[in-house]
DNA sequence: CTCGACAGTTACGATTTGGTACCTACTGGT
DNA sequence: ACCAGTAGGTACCAAATCGTAACTGTCGAG
């Protein structure tokens, strides 16, 4: 994973700081939030299907990635034995505090854009 | 920087997720959301102020961050030509939007380290 | 009988990353 | 005279990362 927090004390000096290294850590791998959106958009999907939702991403890396969120308590791996083996993923009650986070997020990502479209308007406007 | 959409095609179905992309390339470097916290916390810090708060980062690692901040216009740098120089980084009204997510971020963070905390405490009891 | 799909795992290899050490140029302290 | 600090830049090198390709085993389809 992107390493976040490096080898040195992470520093413990704010004290608010702490608790967001740990959720920082998982939502900076490079298709984490790619796949929670997907997981909260589309629903629960099995490992197939979302893999061709991210479209790009290889099986490695989704496979790491769904454990570490696994891990993380915020996703949920159902898996039915059957024949083909039937794997689904949804996101746990805990998963779906992050999507606040998230919405928050693209409401600013939102914001920035359409101020930068409108600053880029202007400039044009202006010369 | 850390890559978070990967060569392939980051996919535009869903549309609200591609802001993000944007806005996440930026919060995911390695120390990134430290020094925002850091400049929003104790406010307008010097390089060497900044650097040593937040301990264990290379100056390198802070010049290239501090590039990249102000590079999306979250962070201003002000140099005075003095001899010393004396650089000031501070956060932009925009790079302050920011510090919303990141509350809302902490919030959820905190809310999880103290419901973990709980569950141990819980276990240990039952065990 | 061979091929593809399912859901991965493993090995290998190239790229990227981030740390360390060393450099700038100037001043103030001892 | 020499060292520390100010704000970095640069070169090199080790380590981590991520993609590709090949493998697991079983089933149904052709």
């Amino acid at each position: 994973m992107t390493q976040i927090t490096p080898s040195a004390a992470p520093a413990h000096e704010g004290g608010a700081a702490c608790p967001m290294d740990y959720i920082l850590r998982m939502l900076m791998g490079p298709w984490t939030t790619y796949i929670v959106y997907n997981l909260r958009t589309y629903g629960p999907q099995r490992f197939g299907e979302l893999k061709r939702r991210v479209a790009g991403i290889s099986a490695k890396m989704l496979t790491e990635r769904l454990r570490t969120l696994e891990g993380a308590g915020l996703i949920k791996r159902d898996y039915e034995a059957t024949i083909p083996p039937k794997v689904t993923y949804s996101l746990t009650p805990r998963g779906h505090e992050l999507d606040e986070v998230l919405e928050k997020l693209a409401e600013v990502a939102i914001r920035w854009q359409s101020e930068d479209r409108a600053n880029k308007g202007a400039e044009l406007k202006a010369a």
